[in-house]
DNA sequence: TCCTACAGCGAACGTTCGTTAGGTAAAAGA
DNA sequence: TCTTTTACCTAACGAACGTTCGCTGTAGGA
């Protein structure tokens, strides 16, 4: 196994991944019923049953779309937020970082943004725990906002991801940027509930 | 046809509404590829081929349940928005309205919130359409809010709608009321934009 | 009384769905 | 060299899908 090996050992997992990539793009884009997973297999080049081998059910397939979302997500917002000097431009940062990767980066990224998870299956409340995972980084950042009294901080939180997350329904390339739009969005909340 | 005709009478035209309420009921909860013909019909007690007595397919009972939403969210709009005697606060109403006919309405105004159309198929544009028709009344009351100067209406109106929308991801009974939660994320743009 | 329109019914159409079973060529390990 | 594992394949399963077909009871109009 010195040898050169490029073939196999490039291809280690890569099938894998494939299949990951193709099922994100199309749950992205189709929604979760709107997706088969012969769809998917073909826009890889296999068969439906070899989608079978990697993962063991359909919705299995989606939690991983899901949790590579989520944590592409967070490591953005992360790294973004974790050295800004005020807690307004952290959150600013995170926002743009959150709006990037969701249009910019993976289509897992997407599939988090586009498909809320409903907590009735098993599949919904496992995938709810992963979102909330997330939401609370996003709660801590807003927590160390100076917001005027009285300010329903649950409320800003949910209305900025909603209005982020929105943001996938009618962004068009060529216009402004997701970072120009992540500031112009923070931005309408920032002056007026600034208290510092 | 003077007489009572309790049971032939309150019935003309009730299948079809009871058909395009439940319709209503399963697409805003589990979507349009989620919901099944059987389903819908069996909800009504009703076979799933006595459906298409009263509509020529799946996707026009989707489009006449879109169709009634975004009626509906309209004329509550707009017989709140009216009587306003500030741009601000009939924005205000406005969201109010909007939220309430979502949450409390009928399930029709939550399809139109939660299932955004996309517009490859026919149908899609033919939705698209239907909503344009209320965002643009929508951005007539942006229009009038005194503003200041720089800011983006279009991103306003998107962000804002989306905010709105996400309620329905996030309400729960038994907290803030709708008009509550609305007058609180209205709130949260209001005086920071506010140049009046 | 006959006729037509209405409001469905039950059965079936062909297709697609998620999933499983069993097999196979190639590679890796012993 | 023999064996096991990897990475698929073909074929098929039963169920569900949207939709169409022909039929039927019933009510109102002529």
């Amino acid at each position: 196994m010195v040898a050169i090996d490029t073939v196999s050992a490039r291809a280690r997992g890569d099938r894998r991944n494939q299949l990951l990539d193709a099922a994100a793009r199309s749950f992205a884009q189709r929604g979760y019923d709107g997706t088969s997973v012969r769809a998917i297999a073909a826009e890889v080049g296999v068969q439906a049953s070899s989608l079978y081998y990697f993962f063991r059910a359909k919705d299995h397939l989606f939690e991983a779309v899901y949790e590579r979302g989520v944590a592409e997500i967070m490591a953005a917002v992360e790294t973004a937020s974790v050295m800004a000097r005020t807690p307004w431009t952290r959150l600013e940062r995170a926002a743009v970082a959150h709006l990037e990767a969701l249009l910019d980066g993976s289509d897992c990224c997407a599939v988090v943004a586009r498909v809320e998870p409903r907590g009735e299956s098993d599949l919904g409340k496992r995938l709810i725990r992963h979102r909330r995972e997330y939401e609370g980084r996003f709660a801590a950042i807003i927590d160390d906002l100076p917001l005027a009294p009285r300010t329903d901080r649950r409320v800003l939180r949910l209305t900025l991801l909603s209005a982020l997350n929105g943001v996938l329904n009618w962004y068009r390339p060529g216009g402004d940027s997701p970072r120009a739009i992540a500031v112009k969005i923070v931005g309408m909340f920032r002056r007026q509930l600034d208290a510092g």
